[in-house]
DNA sequence: GACAGTGTGTACTGTTTAGTACACACTAAA
DNA sequence: TTTAGTGTGTACTAAACAGTACACACTGTC
C-alpha cells in the first residue's frame, strides 16, 4: 500500500502550523496523548496507521473528517460497522448494488432519503 | 456479547447432520482445514469467533449467508469495507441516513437501484 | 473385545496490533 | 552559553488474535 495516510497527516499538520506554532509533532502528540516519536513514525509511514481511537482524536485535533481519515488508514469506523451489523444482509445487498454507481447517483440517493418522501 | 455465533453454528450443523452424517465436528473441521477441537470450542463459545476466512469457509460448508454469519461474529466482510473505503464520506452519510429507516424502506431502495431508472 | 468415530480438555504457539520510554542531535532564543 | 523546543532513532512490550497438537473418555459396531 502506498503510504497516503502518513503524508496526508503530515501535510495537514504542517499547513496548520504555518499559522499556529501549537501544531508541532510534540504539541499535537501531547494533546492527543501519544508519544511524539510515535506520531513522527506514523507521519513518515514507518509504522502502520494507529488505532481508530487515535485516528479519531487526530481528526478532531486537525479539523479533518473522521471517515476520510479512517479510510486513508484503510479502516471503517466501528460506528458505521454497527449500522451494517444490525441488518447485514440488507445493507450488503445495497452496498454491492451501489458499488459501480457514479458519485452523483449515490448522492442523489442520499438526498432523496434525507428529504424523505418515504 | 451473548454468544450467538457459536450456538447458531452448532444448531445449523446438527440440523444438517440429521440427514447427512458427514456433518460431524470432525468432518466439517477436516473439510475446512481446522482442528476439530477448535471448531468445538468455537461452537460452544469457549473462544472468540474465528477469522473472516474461516467464517466464510464455514458459511460455504453449511450453506449459510456469508454476510449473516460474519455479522453474528461482529464482523463486516473486507469486500464490503472496500466498497465503503472507495468513497468513505459519501457512504458514511448514506449509512447514517439509513440507520433508523425501517427494513422495507431500505429494501425498496435496493430494488429501485437495481431496476435502475437512473 | 478390538476398532472406528465422536466430542472435548489441556497446553502451547507464532503473528499482529498499538503503542511506550528514553536518548540523541539540532536549532533558536535569552 | 544555558535553556527550551524541535524531530527522530533505538529498543522494548503487553495484549489480542487465530489458531495447533495431542490426549482423553465415551459410543456404537464387527
Amino acid at each position: 500500500m502506498s503510504e497516503t495516510f502518513g503524508s496526508y497527516l503530515r501535510q495537514r499538520r504542517e499547513s496548520l502550523r504555518e499559522e499556529d506554532a501549537g501544531y508541532s509533532v510534540r504539541k499535537v502528540a501531547g494533546r492527543i496523548g501519544i508519544q511524539p516519536s510515535y506520531l513522527s513514525k506514523v507521519e513518515r509511514g514507518e509504522v502502520a496507521p494507529p488505532s481508530e481511537a487515535t485516528i479519531v482524536a487526530l481528526a478532531g485535533e486537525l479539523g479533518e473528517d473522521e471517515d476520510l481519515l479512517l479510510a486513508l488508514a484503510g479502516k471503517v469506523s466501528t460506528e458505521l460497522q454497527q449500522v451494517i451489523l444490525k441488518r447485514p444482509v440488507l445493507f450488503a445487498r445495497l452496498l454491492r448494488e451501489l458499488r459501480e454507481m457514479p458519485d452523483h447517483a449515490v448522492l442523489r440517493l442520499v438526498r432523496e432519503v434525507r428529504d424523505g418522501d418515504w
